[in-house]
DNA sequence: CTGAAAGCGCTTACAG
DNA sequence: CTGAAAGCGCTTACAG
């Protein structure tokens, strides 16, 4: 590998010189610039990356923890952090917990170690151990889709749409109202939103039958089954069900039709995602959108003006916006 | 931050000790062991990743290219890729090509800047300039999707696949079946699966009408214009179509509905992906699974196994398997 | 079994 | 405007 050393000698110049013209620092002259510049672009020299940071303690690599990489949020995020980084150079170190706790916090160092200029961490829990590593972390790091104190963070408006999306379903008629949720160490997927499903219900003066609150994990066929769980259970049947992601909307479809129950006609089906299959089931979901690649962005924005210094919010707090089709 | 030099102060001892005591190479006394073992542990020392690189020329880092992260296929593969690498203590650097097919040439000078250890090119074409760029990387490479002389590569069968989706709507009863394929640029997706849609047609001396093979590209929508073209340019209409890829099929079916026609009573639809939605649409779709999870494990496995100078093979093809729904 | 020294490829005060 | 020198935090022959 060509190394700056052998740059200076063809050029006739100090090591130092061809740092300060690879670097715009400092001045090098007319000529000295010329030649550099011609031995460069014959040579087709590069310079090491990892010797540069050795000195500098800058990478340009930002890693980025995310519970899971397979599904159409977390891709989406991926790829706002992505074009937003791009654009300065900067690249994704990737780190994938698979949904594993602890690996989200083991993660944390060894990014750290791996020198990356920053952390973005799409957050699924905000457990103390874990609050407590990322405010101790002393590095960059910005964290989507959960509340930390202290911490930089773009947040959903959890609340305030699954708030929208019931009293959309109130709006429609309905006042037995169903509800599918996680697990509440999740705060925003569920916590805030199970909140706002109630807080939508109380304010309406609507009766929340125990059996129609379930709770399920993150995949189609856990919908299904809390759908199952909901009609199995309940002496009053509900007319719609709100489920807090598109995922499990769409497994509690398939167990309504298995049931030869008619969406909406019998039960009106709402979630939160706007995934792109949302708009093709049958019928077509009605949901709220999250606009997770500007998450991504503003996260990637936030990091890159943290490591920049330049001034930044503590807090962003992100649009949703309802898409009404045919489920409800 | 804490470094080797000072351990070696506090455990009394040369930086040559502790480094070989780090990475297991030479001896050391039971006694120094136990110092530095100490020393360690009590100051929570991680050696820094990038002076080690500059001098062993090892990252531990393997870049990987893809034309884009947010679609489930992609997300599969990194998801294979990453489960892998992970076990060996290797991370993932991201970059994502947007589909340009200038990054993707660009991206591989960029990740060899950053001293990868090895490349994993998720491929969409086979243009010349990129098949020398690869041959001449000099660093360990492995393709995925598409087949490069004299490089690794983890590829599908698209042919035999192509050819056996295509059967099987002839051993329906099919006899009419038109085509929704992409740009023949992507000698896999493109080529090859026309390749094996034409060879079944011909083995059973089907005709097929000019107006049933469309050109689309990666997305619902092309598939909602192609089926929309196959409908309203033939004068002898399909009775089934066969899209390269699910979501083009999902575009397709989301234009017949609208015509007010059944798939698959007025038009079988069969396509390749195996994608989770796939199931849940309706009617469930017919389609190949192509093991993508596999594809990034086999590529994960190849380039460890080209680092450690172990054996590997040249070409893997991989499996895959028809999954018969009700689209057809 | 251990340590001094050189070197990996850069950048950055500093002196001129 | 330029170069010599030190240093970033490691590893690796080599000598003892």
């Amino acid at each position: 590998m060509l190394t700056i050393k052998e740059i200076a000698e063809m050029a006739n110049v100090s090591r130092s010189t061809v740092s300060r013209f690879l670097n715009d620092s400092g001045y090098v002259s007319e000529e000295a610039r010329k030649r550099i510049d011609k031995v460069i672009k014959e040579t087709g020299y590069i310079p090491s990356e990892h010797a540069k940071s050795l000195r500098t303690k800058k990478t340009k690599v930002i890693g980025v923890i995310l519970p899971t990489i397979h599904t159409e949020t977390s891709s989406k995020i991926v790829a706002g952090i992505d074009n937003e980084l791009a654009k300065q150079g900067y690249q994704i170190l990737l780190a994938n917990t698979n949904l594993d706790k602890e690996k989200e916090i083991e993660y944390l160092d060894l990014l750290k170690v791996r020198q990356v200029d920053g952390i973005i961490l799409v957050a699924t829990n905000t457990e103390e151990r874990l609050v407590k590593k990322v405010q101790e972390m002393n590095l960059p790091i910005v964290i989507i889709g959960q509340h930390m104190p202290g911490v930089t963070s773009v947040v959903y408006d959890d609340f305030h749409a699954s708030k929208e999306i019931t009293n959309y379903l109130v709006e429609k008629g309905h006042k037995k109202i169903a509800f599918i949720g996680v697990d509440e160490t999740d705060r925003s997927v569920g916590y805030f939103r199970k909140k706002g499903y109630y807080s939508a219900m109380n304010e309406h003066r609507l009766e929340v039958n125990s059996t129609w609150v379930q709770t399920a994990i993150f995949d189609i066929d856990s919908g299904y089954k809390a759908m199952k769980r909901i009609l199995t259970k309940s002496s009053i049947l509900p007319t719609a069900v709100f489920a807090v992601t598109d995922r499990l909307a769409i497994g509690a479809m398939s167990y309504l039709k298995e049931q030869g129950l008619l969406v909406p006609d019998d039960i009106a089906v709402a979630s939160i995602g706007a995934s792109e299959i949302s708009r093709y089931v049958d019928p077509s979901l009605t949901t709220v959108d999250y606009h997770n690649e500007m998450a991504g962005k503003q996260a990637a924005k936030q990091i890159l003006a943290i490591i920049s210094k330049t001034e930044y919010q503590e807090k962003i707090l992100l649009n949703y916006r309802l898409i009404i089709r045919n489920s409800v």
